[in-house]
DNA sequence: TCGATAACTGAATGGCGAGTCAAGTATTAG
DNA sequence: CTAATACTTGACTCGCCATTCAGTTATCGA
C-alpha cells in the first residue's frame, strides 16, 4: 500500500474521561452507601451512573481500583462541601459549634458521605491504601478544630488546655456517636448527639464566664 | 411387618453441639478479625476450626446465620470478659479508668473483639439482626459507665452533671478513638488515646479539688 | 467524506465459593 | 452385636459476577 497517511494531524476525540470518571465514582458511592461494599456491584454502578459495565472497566481495570478511588472522591467531596468553614469570620467559638454542626450525620449527602466513610473504615483495617485516606481526613479535620479551638483560646472564648488534645477529644467523640446514629441506636438519635456534642463544648472548650 | 421395634429406646449420641459451635464461631471470629467479612470463607472458617465445610453447615444452614451468630458470641465474650468490672470495689473513679483502660484496642482478645465490632458496625447499617447486637452491648456499656460516674459523684469524687451524659461523651470518645487506633492513624497511636481519655476523665468528670 | 482515535457496548468467559448430598463414622442402650 | 441417631466428610453443583473482547459508534480535523 502506498498510503501516505502521514500528512494527517491525528485528531481524537476530545477527551470526557474526568467527567466520565466524576460520573461514575458518585453512582459508587452512592451505591456503597446504599448496599454497602459487600454487596457492591460493578453492574451496578454502571446502570446507576447510565452507562455499561464494559464502559466501568474502561475507566477503572478493576473492582478495587473503582472502589478505593471512590473512597478518594468521597472524601475530596467532603473537603470540597466544607471549604467555608476554613475562611468563616466571626466568632471561634461559635464556629466550633457550626463545624461540629455541618458534621452531624444528617440527610443527603451528609449520611452518604458518613456511611461511605464507614465502610472505608472497615475495609481500611487491612488495606493501607484506604488508611491513607483516612489519615488524610482524620488529619485536615483535626487541623480545623484544633485552629478553631486555638482560636477560640487566642480570644479568651476558650478556656486554656492543649487544643490538639480537646481537638482529639471531640472529634473522637463525633465519630463514635455518628457511628451510633448511623445504627439506629435508640439511645442516640441526631438529636443527642447534638446536644451531647454541644455540651462537650460548652462544659470543657468554653471558658468559664461565657 | 413385625418390626417390633418399640421396645428400644431411642438412644442417640449424646449432643456435642454446644461445645462444636463455640469452635466454629471462635474460628469464625478470628477469621473476621484477620481478613473481614469481604473475604470471610466457610471454608475457611471451616479449616481454622480444624472442620470440614459439611460440618459447619450442619451448624449453620447459611453463611449468614454462621456470621450472625459470630457476631453475638463476640459480643458475650466481650461481656464475659468484663464481669469483673461490675463487682470491682473502690474507689469509683479509679474504676472508671480501669474501665476505660480495659477497652483500649490493645493486644489479643481486645484487638480481635475491636476489629470485629468495627466490621459489625458497618454491616449493622444495613442489618437489623446486628443492630439489636450493637444496641446490646452499646446499652450496657453505656450502663456500665454511667452507674460508675454517678456512683463518683455520689461519692463526692467527681463533679455534678447528668452522668448519662457525661456517659456518652466518654463512651462515644472511646469509639471514635478506637477506630483510629484500629486503622493505624499516625495521631493516634494506643498510647494517645490512653492520655486522651485520661485527660478527658481529669478535666470534666473529677472533681476540682481532686 | 475520510482517517484516526476515543468511547462505548453487552454477550461470552472463567473462576470462585456457598450450599448440597450421598456416603460414611462414631457413640449410645439394650 | 444391633438398631438408632448424631455427627462428619469432601466432592459436586450451580449461580453469580468481575473481567475480557470483538465489534460498533461518535467526534474530531482536514
Amino acid at each position: 500500500m502506498t498510503t501516505a497517511a502521514r500528512y494527517h494531524a491525528p485528531v481524537p476525540r476530545p477527551s470526557v474521561e474526568a467527567e466520565r470518571r466524576k460520573q461514575i465514582l458518585d453512582a459508587a458511592c452512592a451505591m456503597i452507601a446504599k448496599h454497602g461494599l459487600q454487596e457492591l456491584r460493578v453492574a451496578e454502578v454502571a446502570t446507576a451512573a447510565g452507562l455499561s459495565s464494559g464502559t466501568v472497566h474502561y475507566y477503572f481495570d478493576t473492582k478495587k481500583e473503582l472502589v478505593n478511588a471512590a473512597f478518594e472522591y468521597n472524601f475530596a467531596n467532603s473537603l470540597e462541601r466544607r471549604k467555608w468553614l476554613r475562611r468563616a469570620a466571626g466568632d471561634p467559638l461559635e464556629r466550633l459549634r457550626e463545624i461540629i454542626e455541618s458534621y452531624l450525620p444528617g440527610k443527603g449527602k451528609s449520611l452518604r458521605a458518613w456511611r461511605v466513610w464507614a465502610e472505608l473504615w472497615a475495609e481500611g483495617m487491612r488495606d493501607p491504601a484506604l488508611r491513607a485516606v483516612n489519615e488524610s481526613l482524620y488529619g485536615q479535620w483535626r487541623d480545623l478544630v484544633r485552629d478553631t479551638i486555638a482560636a477560640a483560646q487566642h480570644e479568651g472564648s476558650a478556656r486554656e488546655g492543649d487544643p490538639e488534645q480537646l481537638a482529639n477529644m471531640l472529634i473522637g467523640m463525633v465519630d463514635g456517636l455518628a457511628m451510633q446514629v448511623l445504627l439506629h441506636a435508640r439511645a442516640m438519635p441526631q438529636q443527642r448527639m447534638r446536644e451531647t456534642c454541644a455540651a462537650f463544648i460548652d462544659q470543657l472548650v468554653a471558658a468559664k464566664g461565657d
